[in-house]
DNA sequence: GGTAGCTAGACAACTAGACAACCAATAAAA
DNA sequence: TTTTATTGGTTGTCTAGTTGTCTAGCTACC
Protein backbone atom coordinates (compact mmCIF):
# COMPACT_ATOMS: atom_id res chain seq x y z
CA UNK A 1 0.00 0.00 0.00
CA UNK A 2 1.02 3.60 -0.84
CA UNK A 3 2.85 5.01 2.53
CA UNK A 4 0.60 8.42 2.51
CA UNK A 5 -2.25 6.79 1.99
CA UNK A 6 -1.68 4.42 5.48
CA UNK A 7 -0.69 7.92 7.18
CA UNK A 8 -3.80 9.13 5.69
CA UNK A 9 -5.82 6.52 7.43
CA UNK A 10 -3.40 6.57 10.98
CA UNK A 11 -4.05 10.63 10.94
CA UNK A 12 -7.98 9.95 10.30
CA UNK A 13 -8.16 7.37 12.57
CA UNK A 14 -6.09 9.48 15.28
CA UNK A 15 -8.49 12.20 15.12
CA UNK A 16 -12.02 9.70 14.65
CA UNK A 17 -10.32 8.61 18.41
CA UNK A 18 -10.56 12.19 19.61
CA UNK A 19 -6.56 11.89 20.00
CA UNK A 20 -6.65 15.45 18.14
CA UNK A 21 -9.75 17.36 18.82
CA UNK A 22 -11.79 19.46 16.30
CA UNK A 23 -10.06 22.63 16.47
CA UNK A 24 -7.26 21.60 17.52
CA UNK A 25 -3.85 22.19 15.73
CA UNK A 26 -2.07 19.64 14.20
CA UNK A 27 1.64 19.30 14.55
CA UNK A 28 3.52 20.75 11.84
CA UNK A 29 4.03 19.10 8.55
CA UNK A 30 7.56 18.63 9.21
CA UNK A 31 6.88 17.26 12.56
CA UNK A 32 4.47 14.73 11.22
CA UNK A 33 6.75 13.64 8.66
CA UNK A 34 9.38 12.64 10.80
CA UNK A 35 7.30 11.21 13.50
CA UNK A 36 6.26 8.92 10.50
CA UNK A 37 9.51 8.88 8.62
CA UNK A 38 8.64 10.09 5.25
CA UNK A 39 9.72 13.13 3.39
CA UNK A 40 7.31 15.95 3.88
CA UNK A 41 6.15 15.76 0.24
CA UNK A 42 4.64 12.74 1.38
CA UNK A 43 2.77 13.46 4.52
CA UNK A 44 1.79 16.21 2.69
CA UNK A 45 0.03 14.31 0.17
CA UNK A 46 -1.51 12.29 2.95
CA UNK A 47 -2.39 16.08 4.41
CA UNK A 48 -4.32 16.44 1.07
CA UNK A 49 -6.26 13.57 1.57
CA UNK A 50 -7.60 14.57 4.53
CA UNK A 51 -8.56 17.59 3.76
CA UNK A 52 -10.01 16.71 0.62
CA UNK A 53 -12.10 14.30 3.41
CA UNK A 54 -12.90 17.19 5.37
CA UNK A 55 -11.25 15.91 8.47
CA UNK A 56 -8.63 18.76 8.21
CA UNK A 57 -8.04 22.79 7.11
CA UNK A 58 -4.96 23.38 6.28
CA UNK A 59 -4.03 27.49 6.28
CA UNK A 60 -0.53 28.57 4.91
CA UNK A 61 1.51 30.33 7.57
CA UNK A 62 -0.31 28.82 10.39
CA UNK A 63 -0.88 25.44 10.12
CA UNK A 64 -3.26 22.39 10.21
CA UNK A 65 -6.44 22.35 12.23
CA UNK A 66 -8.82 19.51 12.73
CA UNK A 67 -12.02 20.37 10.78
CA UNK A 68 -14.90 21.46 13.65
CA UNK A 69 -17.49 20.04 11.26
CA UNK A 70 -17.07 15.98 12.39
CA UNK A 71 -17.72 14.11 9.38
CA UNK A 72 -18.86 10.95 10.26
CA UNK A 73 -15.80 9.31 11.92
CA UNK A 74 -16.54 6.89 14.05
CA UNK A 75 -17.85 4.22 11.26
CA UNK A 76 -15.91 5.66 8.64
CA UNK A 77 -12.32 5.66 10.12
CA UNK A 78 -12.97 2.78 12.15
CA UNK A 79 -14.02 0.65 9.61
CA UNK A 80 -11.39 1.73 7.62
CA UNK A 81 -9.05 0.95 10.35
CA UNK A 82 -9.99 -2.64 10.98
CA UNK A 83 -10.19 -3.43 7.51
CA UNK A 84 -6.45 -2.65 7.40
CA UNK A 85 -5.53 -4.61 10.10
CA UNK A 86 -7.36 -7.47 8.44
CA UNK A 87 -5.29 -6.28 5.24
CA UNK A 88 -2.50 -6.94 6.92
CA UNK A 89 -3.43 -10.21 8.09
CA UNK A 90 -4.89 -11.40 4.83
CA UNK A 91 -1.24 -10.13 3.68
CA UNK A 92 0.88 -12.47 6.03
CA UNK A 93 0.32 -15.56 6.60
CA UNK A 94 -0.75 -17.42 10.14
CA UNK A 95 0.46 -20.45 11.79
CA UNK A 96 -2.47 -21.91 14.44
CA UNK A 97 -1.71 -23.45 17.45
CA UNK A 98 -4.79 -24.27 18.80
CA UNK A 99 -8.30 -24.68 17.98
CA UNK A 100 -11.03 -25.30 20.27
CA UNK A 101 -14.67 -24.81 20.58
CA UNK A 102 -15.58 -24.62 24.65
CA UNK A 103 -18.77 -22.53 26.53
CA UNK A 104 -18.25 -18.54 26.38
CA UNK A 105 -17.41 -17.27 29.33
CA UNK A 106 -19.29 -14.33 31.23
CA UNK A 107 -16.93 -11.75 29.20
CA UNK A 108 -17.25 -13.09 25.85
CA UNK A 109 -21.14 -13.78 26.01
CA UNK A 110 -21.18 -10.07 27.29
CA UNK A 111 -19.04 -8.65 23.82
CA UNK A 112 -20.76 -10.82 21.59
CA UNK A 113 -24.40 -10.51 23.26
CA UNK A 114 -24.51 -14.58 23.29
CA UNK A 115 -26.97 -16.51 25.10
CA UNK A 116 -26.29 -18.39 28.33
CA UNK A 117 -24.91 -21.75 26.94
CA UNK A 118 -23.60 -20.27 23.51
CA UNK A 119 -20.09 -21.89 22.21
CA UNK A 120 -17.53 -20.23 20.98
CA UNK A 121 -14.28 -21.12 18.24
CA UNK A 122 -11.15 -20.47 19.84
CA UNK A 123 -8.66 -19.70 17.56
CA UNK A 124 -4.72 -19.42 18.94
CA UNK A 125 -1.78 -19.07 16.55
CA UNK A 126 1.40 -16.61 15.38
CA UNK A 127 1.17 -14.21 12.50
CA UNK A 128 3.86 -14.04 10.41
CA UNK A 129 4.48 -11.62 8.16
CA UNK A 130 6.93 -12.19 5.78
CA UNK A 131 7.71 -15.69 7.32
CA UNK A 132 8.60 -13.43 10.48
CA UNK A 133 6.86 -14.27 13.22
CA UNK A 134 5.26 -11.15 14.57
CA UNK A 135 2.37 -11.85 16.85
CA UNK A 136 0.54 -14.37 18.90
CA UNK A 137 -3.49 -13.97 19.09
CA UNK A 138 -6.67 -15.23 20.27
CA UNK A 139 -9.12 -14.89 18.75
CA UNK A 140 -12.92 -16.13 19.59
CA UNK A 141 -15.88 -16.73 17.29
CA UNK A 142 -19.10 -18.03 17.60
CA UNK A 143 -19.63 -20.78 17.14
CA UNK A 144 -23.80 -20.80 16.61
CA UNK A 145 -23.01 -18.21 13.79
CA UNK A 146 -20.31 -19.87 12.14
CA UNK A 147 -20.88 -23.60 12.45
CA UNK A 148 -18.54 -24.80 9.73
CA UNK A 149 -15.47 -22.00 10.31
CA UNK A 150 -13.19 -24.51 12.03
CA UNK A 151 -13.40 -26.48 9.02
CA UNK A 152 -12.62 -23.61 6.60
CA UNK A 153 -10.72 -22.40 8.71
CA UNK A 154 -8.13 -25.55 8.68
CA UNK A 155 -8.67 -26.32 5.04
CA UNK A 156 -7.97 -22.25 3.71
CA UNK A 157 -5.42 -21.24 6.72
CA UNK A 158 -6.74 -18.01 6.69
CA UNK A 159 -9.29 -16.30 8.94
CA UNK A 160 -10.47 -14.25 6.20
CA UNK A 161 -11.07 -16.93 3.56
CA UNK A 162 -12.84 -18.88 6.02
CA UNK A 163 -15.28 -16.33 7.24
CA UNK A 164 -16.00 -16.05 3.39
CA UNK A 165 -16.55 -19.60 2.53
CA UNK A 166 -19.44 -19.00 5.51
CA UNK A 167 -21.53 -17.39 2.75
CA UNK A 168 -21.10 -14.11 1.27
CA UNK A 169 -24.40 -12.21 2.75
CA UNK A 170 -23.49 -14.12 6.52
CA UNK A 171 -19.68 -12.40 5.89
CA UNK A 172 -21.04 -9.06 5.04
CA UNK A 173 -23.05 -8.42 8.04
CA UNK A 174 -20.85 -10.24 10.02
CA UNK A 175 -18.09 -7.48 8.96
CA UNK A 176 -20.37 -4.80 9.34
CA UNK A 177 -20.90 -6.22 12.96
CA UNK A 178 -17.59 -6.97 13.17
CA UNK A 179 -16.50 -2.84 12.64
CA UNK A 180 -19.81 -2.15 14.90
CA UNK A 181 -18.10 -3.61 18.19
CA UNK A 182 -15.14 -2.53 17.12
CA UNK A 183 -15.79 1.07 17.39
CA UNK A 184 -16.87 1.03 20.47
CA UNK A 185 -13.79 -0.97 21.93
CA UNK A 186 -11.09 0.68 22.69
CA UNK A 187 -7.30 0.54 20.90
CA UNK A 188 -5.31 -1.19 23.56
CA UNK A 189 -8.25 -3.47 24.14
CA UNK A 190 -8.20 -4.29 20.23
CA UNK A 191 -4.94 -4.96 20.35
CA UNK A 192 -3.73 -5.63 23.95
CA UNK A 193 -0.46 -7.28 23.60
CA UNK A 194 2.54 -7.23 25.65
CA UNK A 195 6.09 -8.01 24.65
CA UNK A 196 9.00 -8.15 27.38
CA UNK A 197 11.67 -7.65 25.46
CA UNK A 198 14.39 -6.51 25.62
CA UNK A 199 14.94 -7.58 28.49
CA UNK A 200 18.72 -6.90 29.04
CA UNK B 1 25.91 -18.17 -16.36
CA UNK B 2 23.11 -15.58 -15.82
CA UNK B 3 24.31 -11.79 -16.50
CA UNK B 4 22.30 -10.94 -13.25
CA UNK B 5 24.01 -13.51 -11.20
CA UNK B 6 28.01 -12.24 -12.33
CA UNK B 7 27.30 -8.55 -11.80
CA UNK B 8 25.40 -10.05 -8.08
CA UNK B 9 29.17 -11.47 -7.72
CA UNK B 10 30.56 -8.78 -8.69
CA UNK B 11 28.75 -6.46 -6.52
CA UNK B 12 28.79 -8.76 -3.54
CA UNK B 13 32.59 -8.85 -3.48
CA UNK B 14 33.31 -5.45 -3.87
CA UNK B 15 30.96 -5.00 -0.71
CA UNK B 16 32.95 -7.78 0.99
CA UNK B 17 35.93 -6.16 0.05
CA UNK B 18 35.26 -3.34 1.30
CA UNK B 19 35.27 -1.41 -1.54
CA UNK B 20 31.81 -0.04 -0.69
CA UNK B 21 31.58 0.41 2.81
CA UNK B 22 28.62 -0.80 5.70
CA UNK B 23 26.39 2.24 5.10
CA UNK B 24 28.04 3.85 2.37
CA UNK B 25 25.36 4.44 -0.85
CA UNK B 26 25.81 2.83 -3.50
CA UNK B 27 25.42 4.67 -7.12
CA UNK B 28 22.08 4.46 -8.84
CA UNK B 29 20.88 1.60 -10.39
CA UNK B 30 20.65 3.80 -13.42
CA UNK B 31 24.80 4.63 -13.21
CA UNK B 32 25.31 1.00 -12.22
CA UNK B 33 23.57 -0.93 -14.96
CA UNK B 34 26.01 1.59 -17.36
CA UNK B 35 28.75 0.52 -15.78
CA UNK B 36 27.93 -3.27 -16.43
CA UNK B 37 26.73 -2.42 -20.00
CA UNK B 38 22.86 -3.63 -18.87
CA UNK B 39 19.25 -3.05 -18.67
CA UNK B 40 18.08 -1.61 -15.63
CA UNK B 41 15.73 -4.33 -15.18
CA UNK B 42 18.37 -6.58 -15.36
CA UNK B 43 20.73 -4.92 -12.83
CA UNK B 44 17.97 -4.73 -10.91
CA UNK B 45 17.62 -8.57 -10.75
CA UNK B 46 21.46 -8.19 -9.25
CA UNK B 47 19.94 -5.85 -6.66
CA UNK B 48 17.18 -7.92 -5.41
CA UNK B 49 19.38 -11.09 -5.58
CA UNK B 50 21.46 -8.53 -2.93
CA UNK B 51 18.63 -7.17 -0.82
CA UNK B 52 17.74 -10.80 0.01
CA UNK B 53 20.61 -11.60 0.84
CA UNK B 54 20.87 -9.16 3.40
CA UNK B 55 24.02 -6.91 1.83
CA UNK B 56 21.83 -4.06 0.38
CA UNK B 57 19.06 -2.06 1.30
CA UNK B 58 17.13 -0.17 -0.72
CA UNK B 59 14.97 2.81 -0.05
CA UNK B 60 12.80 4.37 -2.42
CA UNK B 61 13.61 7.93 -3.81
CA UNK B 62 17.15 7.63 -1.80
CA UNK B 63 18.88 4.79 -3.14
CA UNK B 64 20.64 1.80 -2.18
CA UNK B 65 22.76 0.92 0.81
CA UNK B 66 25.13 -1.33 2.01
CA UNK B 67 23.83 -3.23 4.95
CA UNK B 68 25.26 -2.04 8.49
CA UNK B 69 24.69 -5.77 9.44
CA UNK B 70 26.62 -8.12 7.36
CA UNK B 71 24.57 -11.48 7.79
CA UNK B 72 26.45 -14.30 9.31
CA UNK B 73 23.56 -16.78 9.36
CA UNK B 74 25.17 -19.16 10.95
CA UNK B 75 23.86 -19.29 14.07
CA UNK B 76 21.11 -21.42 16.10
CA UNK B 77 17.93 -21.41 15.30
CA UNK B 78 17.11 -19.25 18.41
CA UNK B 79 19.22 -16.27 17.93
CA UNK B 80 18.06 -16.46 14.40
CA UNK B 81 14.64 -16.31 15.09
CA UNK B 82 15.16 -13.56 17.50
CA UNK B 83 17.51 -11.51 15.19
CA UNK B 84 14.80 -12.08 12.46
CA UNK B 85 12.37 -9.78 14.90
CA UNK B 86 14.56 -7.24 15.94
CA UNK B 87 15.06 -7.14 11.97
CA UNK B 88 11.48 -6.65 11.54
CA UNK B 89 11.01 -4.50 14.44
CA UNK B 90 13.58 -2.13 13.08
CA UNK B 91 11.68 -1.99 9.45
CA UNK B 92 8.78 -1.47 11.52
CA UNK B 93 7.88 2.21 13.41
CA UNK B 94 6.97 2.65 16.32
CA UNK B 95 4.73 5.40 18.16
CA UNK B 96 5.27 6.31 21.17
CA UNK B 97 2.25 6.16 23.49
CA UNK B 98 3.84 6.29 27.24
CA UNK B 99 7.23 7.24 28.75
CA UNK B 100 7.27 6.58 32.39
CA UNK B 101 10.38 5.88 34.81
CA UNK B 102 9.17 3.93 38.11
CA UNK B 103 10.07 1.78 40.68
CA UNK B 104 10.45 -2.09 39.31
CA UNK B 105 7.83 -4.24 40.92
CA UNK B 106 8.33 -7.36 41.98
CA UNK B 107 8.35 -9.94 38.61
CA UNK B 108 10.47 -7.12 36.78
CA UNK B 109 13.16 -7.44 39.43
CA UNK B 110 13.10 -11.46 39.38
CA UNK B 111 13.01 -11.13 35.76
CA UNK B 112 16.27 -8.64 35.45
CA UNK B 113 17.85 -9.16 38.46
CA UNK B 114 17.81 -5.92 39.81
CA UNK B 115 18.39 -4.48 43.27
CA UNK B 116 15.78 -3.73 45.99
CA UNK B 117 15.45 0.07 44.66
CA UNK B 118 16.48 -0.48 41.09
CA UNK B 119 14.15 1.61 37.91
CA UNK B 120 12.83 0.43 35.64
CA UNK B 121 12.13 3.29 31.92
CA UNK B 122 8.54 1.87 30.97
CA UNK B 123 8.15 2.50 27.40
CA UNK B 124 4.43 1.80 25.97
CA UNK B 125 3.36 2.16 22.66
CA UNK B 126 2.09 0.70 19.19
CA UNK B 127 4.79 -0.83 16.85
CA UNK B 128 3.66 -0.36 12.99
CA UNK B 129 4.53 -2.61 10.22
CA UNK B 130 4.47 -0.57 6.72
CA UNK B 131 2.52 2.00 8.84
CA UNK B 132 -0.10 -0.54 9.74
CA UNK B 133 -0.85 -0.81 13.60
CA UNK B 134 0.47 -4.52 14.60
CA UNK B 135 0.75 -4.67 18.21
CA UNK B 136 0.65 -2.42 21.31
CA UNK B 137 3.34 -2.79 23.62
CA UNK B 138 5.08 -2.33 26.73
CA UNK B 139 8.63 -2.66 26.74
CA UNK B 140 10.41 -2.44 30.27
CA UNK B 141 14.29 -1.19 30.37
CA UNK B 142 16.32 -0.89 33.70
CA UNK B 143 16.78 2.54 34.30
CA UNK B 144 20.20 2.16 35.96
CA UNK B 145 22.35 0.36 32.82
CA UNK B 146 20.54 3.00 30.23
CA UNK B 147 20.48 6.28 32.15
CA UNK B 148 20.05 8.61 29.00
CA UNK B 149 17.60 6.02 27.38
CA UNK B 150 14.35 7.68 27.09
CA UNK B 151 16.00 10.91 25.47
CA UNK B 152 17.83 9.21 22.79
CA UNK B 153 14.67 6.70 22.85
CA UNK B 154 12.61 10.33 22.29
CA UNK B 155 14.74 12.05 19.66
CA UNK B 156 15.43 9.28 17.72
CA UNK B 157 12.01 7.75 17.75
CA UNK B 158 13.80 3.85 17.60
CA UNK B 159 14.37 1.43 20.53
CA UNK B 160 17.14 0.00 18.56
CA UNK B 161 18.97 3.16 17.60
CA UNK B 162 17.99 4.69 21.77
CA UNK B 163 19.97 1.56 22.74
CA UNK B 164 22.70 1.95 20.17
CA UNK B 165 23.12 5.40 21.71
CA UNK B 166 23.49 4.49 24.96
CA UNK B 167 27.56 3.15 23.67
CA UNK B 168 28.42 0.57 21.11
CA UNK B 169 30.01 -1.76 23.16
CA UNK B 170 26.91 -1.71 25.77
CA UNK B 171 24.87 -2.54 22.92
CA UNK B 172 26.39 -5.46 21.52
CA UNK B 173 26.71 -6.89 25.22
CA UNK B 174 23.14 -6.53 26.10
CA UNK B 175 22.17 -7.46 22.66
CA UNK B 176 23.88 -11.05 23.56
CA UNK B 177 22.43 -11.30 26.93
CA UNK B 178 18.93 -10.11 24.88
CA UNK B 179 19.11 -12.98 22.57
CA UNK B 180 20.31 -15.42 25.30
CA UNK B 181 17.46 -14.37 27.68
CA UNK B 182 15.30 -14.53 24.23
CA UNK B 183 16.48 -18.46 23.65
CA UNK B 184 15.27 -19.85 27.00
CA UNK B 185 12.23 -17.60 27.12
CA UNK B 186 9.26 -19.49 25.83
CA UNK B 187 7.41 -18.25 22.71
CA UNK B 188 4.47 -17.10 24.15
CA UNK B 189 5.97 -15.62 26.97
CA UNK B 190 8.23 -13.48 24.81
CA UNK B 191 5.18 -12.66 22.36
CA UNK B 192 2.23 -12.45 25.03
CA UNK B 193 -0.03 -10.70 22.98
CA UNK B 194 -3.76 -10.83 22.42
CA UNK B 195 -6.13 -9.61 20.15
CA UNK B 196 -9.95 -9.89 21.15
CA UNK B 197 -11.10 -9.19 16.93
CA UNK B 198 -12.12 -10.03 15.02
CA UNK B 199 -15.02 -10.02 17.39
CA UNK B 200 -18.93 -10.53 16.08
C1' DG C 1 5.33 -23.63 -29.60
C1' DG C 2 6.99 -22.43 -25.14
C1' DT C 3 10.03 -20.68 -21.74
C1' DA C 4 13.74 -18.02 -19.69
C1' DG C 5 16.69 -14.02 -19.87
C1' DC C 6 17.29 -9.59 -21.31
C1' DT C 7 15.90 -5.01 -23.33
C1' DA C 8 13.04 -0.87 -23.69
C1' DG C 9 10.05 2.26 -21.95
C1' DA C 10 6.48 4.33 -19.24
C1' DC C 11 4.51 5.46 -15.04
C1' DA C 12 3.91 5.53 -9.90
C1' DA C 13 5.78 6.58 -5.38
C1' DC C 14 9.06 8.67 -2.58
C1' DT C 15 13.06 11.77 -1.39
C1' DA C 16 15.60 16.07 -1.42
C1' DG C 17 15.88 20.68 -1.76
C1' DA C 18 14.72 25.27 -3.06
C1' DC C 19 11.76 29.07 -3.13
C1' DA C 20 7.45 31.78 -2.58
C1' DA C 21 3.47 33.21 0.20
C1' DC C 22 1.70 33.95 4.48
C1' DC C 23 1.23 34.65 9.57
C1' DA C 24 2.49 36.03 14.27
C1' DA C 25 5.44 38.04 17.38
C1' DT C 26 8.99 41.15 18.37
C1' DA C 27 12.11 44.97 17.81
C1' DA C 28 12.98 49.36 15.94
C1' DA C 29 11.51 53.78 14.35
C1' DA C 30 8.29 57.68 14.04
C1' DT D 1 1.85 55.14 21.77
C1' DT D 2 1.56 53.94 17.12
C1' DT D 3 3.54 52.41 13.05
C1' DT D 4 6.89 50.00 10.45
C1' DA D 5 10.47 46.57 9.62
C1' DT D 6 12.51 42.30 10.76
C1' DT D 7 12.65 37.67 12.02
C1' DG D 8 11.26 32.99 12.48
C1' DG D 9 8.06 29.57 11.52
C1' DT D 10 4.50 27.57 8.65
C1' DT D 11 2.13 25.97 4.40
C1' DG D 12 2.09 26.03 -0.93
C1' DT D 13 4.51 25.01 -5.11
C1' DC D 14 7.92 23.43 -7.98
C1' DT D 15 11.96 20.79 -10.08
C1' DA D 16 15.04 17.03 -10.18
C1' DG D 17 16.51 12.55 -8.97
C1' DT D 18 15.76 7.89 -7.15
C1' DT D 19 13.63 3.23 -6.61
C1' DG D 20 9.31 0.17 -7.46
C1' DT D 21 6.18 -1.78 -10.73
C1' DC D 22 4.30 -2.96 -14.90
C1' DT D 23 3.77 -4.05 -19.90
C1' DA D 24 5.57 -5.18 -24.36
C1' DG D 25 8.88 -7.09 -27.29
C1' DC D 26 13.16 -9.42 -28.66
C1' DT D 27 16.33 -13.52 -28.79
C1' DA D 28 18.21 -17.95 -27.77
C1' DC D 29 17.28 -22.42 -26.55
C1' DC D 30 14.68 -26.66 -25.64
Amino acid sequence: MALWHSIYEQLSAEIGRGHYRPGEKLPTEKELAKRFGVNRNTLRHALKALQDAGFVISKRGLGSFVSTKPVKYRITKNTRFSRNLADACQQSSIKILRLETRHADLREKAILQLPRDAQVHVVEGIGYSNNVPILHFTSIFPTERLPDFLTHLQRTNSITTALAACGVAEYERAQTEITAILAGANLSTYLNCQIGAPLI
